[in-house]
DNA sequence: AGCTAAACTTACTATTTAGTAAGTTTAGAC
DNA sequence: GTCTAAACTTACTAAATAGTAAGTTTAGCT
């Protein structure tokens, strides 16, 4: 095997996912990676045979980083509390970029994406939402958090103020955003 | 004055939304347009010269939409909680119809707008979110709704859970919309 | 040294895109 | 009846789009 350069399929990926976040699925082309990796358009195609290919690789790898973030939060010592700002905090680091996250930029787009793209937006939202549920039980059951209702609604509530405060923040800027979350995490506390 | 059909301009508004509501912004076009209505697409350019000058439009009327659903509202013997109500209904039509509400649409592709359209996405918002904070504010002055922190946060609260509570429920089904509605009446109710 | 396969480029196609210029139809004012 | 302007259609263009087929370079294995 010669691979010429091992990282440009990685590139892509990554530059795929931030202009899904900054634009949007359908507002960027395969001219726009091989210009900005200054590569030939072949190419992308070469990695990513299609778009949605392209996209389903994205979806894959942001599911692999939450995941990995869950296992590194799952150690002793760390509290509910820690787990749940840790996941917040991939929220700020997003509107401090001016991105959306990835299921709230493909959710306008949902209606025109391939079923097998489709499953995977379900899947990652699935696991996301999994994960902040059994942080929010593990919260309330050590007494660090308290919210009446079930756990699911809550999660629900949760991650929906963060997903459209991320939006929101775009168009009102950054300072509603905080607002969201010091009212998420009032709503919480113990 | 010769209108031939004095509805087409109406049409192509009506379904202008629509299009964004299902589909997003970027993933319609003005041939999408023109055959749905039966016309060419040089009449949908007559009508709106460009995409954005459509898209300005639609927002224009959404808006308008908005303020005759406040004054209808504004009448004796409405409660606070009815107007709440009121709010969150449009938001429920729009999730049995598998839409989103447009400013959760225009959201991911708001970079790659012109600035008109921006600040016109701006005032919708503002609008939307002044309409809403004046109810809860309303309400907890009639002792009909209580919740901790501000109105203006709250506010954000409730508009972010609706908004993606439709996103949402393109993905994981129309259960999680509901539960994330009774999930705010729970929050606010007295 | 030569074979092989990965990682490309060149060169292209068909389709879709927004947009325009110029002509046509039609309804109502006078 | 004629004039006028709104509301179109016809017939285009230029650019961008995703995608492909065929050839080229390069790295490593033997």
């Amino acid at each position: 095997m010669a691979p010429r350069n091992a990282d440009t399929k990685e590139d892509i990926l990554r530059l795929g996912t931030e202009l899904i976040q900054l634009y949007g699925y359908n507002a960027f082309s395969y001219a726009d990676i091989a210009k900005n990796l200054h590569i030939r358009n072949a190419a992308v195609h070469y990695h990513y045979p299609g778009k949605e290919d392209l996209l389903a690789g994205i979806i894959d790898n942001y599911m692999e980083k939450y995941r990995q973030l869950e296992a590194s939060l799952n150690q002793p010592g760390i509290t509910a509390q820690q787990k749940l700002e840790a996941y917040m905090a991939r929220y700020t680091e997003i509107v401090e970029q001016n991105k959306i996250c990835i299921i709230g930029s493909v959710c306008s787009d949902y209606n025109t994406l391939p079923a097998s793209v489709k499953e995977r937006i379900h899947d990652l939202v699935t696991m996301v939402l999994d994960m902040v549920e059994k942080v929010l039980l593990e919260g309330k059951r050590l007494k660090q958090f308290h919210f009446s209702g079930n756990a699911r609604t809550q999660t629900l509530l949760i991650m929906t103020n963060l997903a459209a405060g991320a939006q929101l923040s775009r168009i009102t800027g950054k300072g509603d955003y905080l607002a969201i979350c010091k009212g998420i995490l009032q709503q919480v506390k113990a």
